[in-house]
DNA sequence: GACTCTATAGGTCAATTGTCCTAATTCTCG
DNA sequence: CGAGAATTAGGACAATTGACCTATAGAGTC
């Protein structure tokens, strides 16, 4: 029982340090201080700090995909892209100190080379598939994928100038932008 | 000589490291080796690598500053601001890779809180300032800035989902959107 | 040739890295 | 309780990190 519990805590901690600091900044000394724990135990735990990694990715990849879910409850499509929209200004103090999780663990391990830089674009493939299905119900789904991209575009740029210029009106600006662009593609209102 | 010579080499070796590999993840060991000197010489040109770090944005900023140059030759500030669109195509490879030489840079600084991260800034600023710049030109001094930041992103938004779905029929169809909306930007051609 | 300044090599330093091992503790269940 | 498994702590490992040091080679000047 306390087991599966420490394994939580350290996925838990893994996954805020690796968005904080990145992924090779952080090491196993400040995972473990984080939880608690001892550095020598962690090795019952996980055999290596890649193993880390995809397990932290798989918990993403599992909230993710609880938030989709959420948001499916709103019955317009264009209310649930909105939602995907709406997570700059959720986390916009966040994104403003250390970027969107998705995009710089991404660019990170691109970098590096890392054998798991594949599953993190699982990630990405969740949103975009997801963001495809909504505009494929909102009438357009010859250009589904095509405008799915241009939303995960847009956010990834936007959370990147607001790290850099740390400025919350540019991002609440964007907000804007883009909601008003997601309107102009579906001129009738549920047209599905 | 050959030490402004040897400083250069480690400069360029260290601008194109820091590129491929990041900032953290590249050591003193992989610079030297890679412009073939003794690990010990360094620190006689530099005494730490923050040092090392402040010279490569010295020098990122020269270059862009000398390519926003070459840009001006254009006569229409469209053909301009389709230069710098035009990065995207032209670095292609690198990018699909590496990322944004600039928003991954800042990115990984911001995460590290380090001290040179808003001296990278700047390197996004200089783009724009001088998109902007470019956007007065065309008549849109009232919104100049704010179109010049919606490139900026558009570009970082591009750049990242390049290299994380490493898929160069995306980047081709971002650069065709994005200039067709500067073309709707100045209905008329040349109207400053 | 002696002197000075620049430049380089190579060694040393403590600290930290990821990894592994063993001994001890805690827990579970018969 | 007691046997066995699950979990933990703490140390040890070689390798690497950024940083510093000294000795020396080289070039140029007086």
């Amino acid at each position: 029982m306390p087991a599966e519990n420490t394994r939580q805590h350290i996925v838990d901690a893994a996954d805020r340090l690796f968005y904080e600091q990145g992924f090779e900044a952080t090491s196993f000394a400040h995972i473990a201080k984080a939880v608690g724990l001892s550095r020598g135990n962690f090795y019952y735990h996980f055999k290596s700090k890649d193993e880390i990694l995809t397990a932290v990715i798989a918990l993403r990849l599992a909230k993710t995909r609880q938030m989709l879910e959420t948001w499916e409850k709103a019955e317009a499509p264009a209310d649930r892209i909105r939602s995907f929209i709406h997570i700059l200004i959720m986390n916009r103090a966040k994104i403003m100190s250390y970027g969107c999780p998705v995009g710089t663990l991404c660019s990170e391990l691109a970098k590096l080379d890392h054998v798991a830089k594949d599953e993190a674009t699982k990630l990405f493939t969740l949103f975009r598939e997801w963001l495809a299905g909504q505009f494929a119900l909102l009438g357009r789904a010859g250009d589904a994928d095509r405008l799915a991209l241009h939303v995960l575009m847009r956010s990834q740029g936007a959370a990147t100038l607001a790290t850099a210029f740390r400025d919350e009106g540019f991002v609440e600006r964007e907000v804007a932008d883009m909601t008003a662009w997601l309107d102009a593609q579906h001129p009738r209102p549920l047209h599905a």
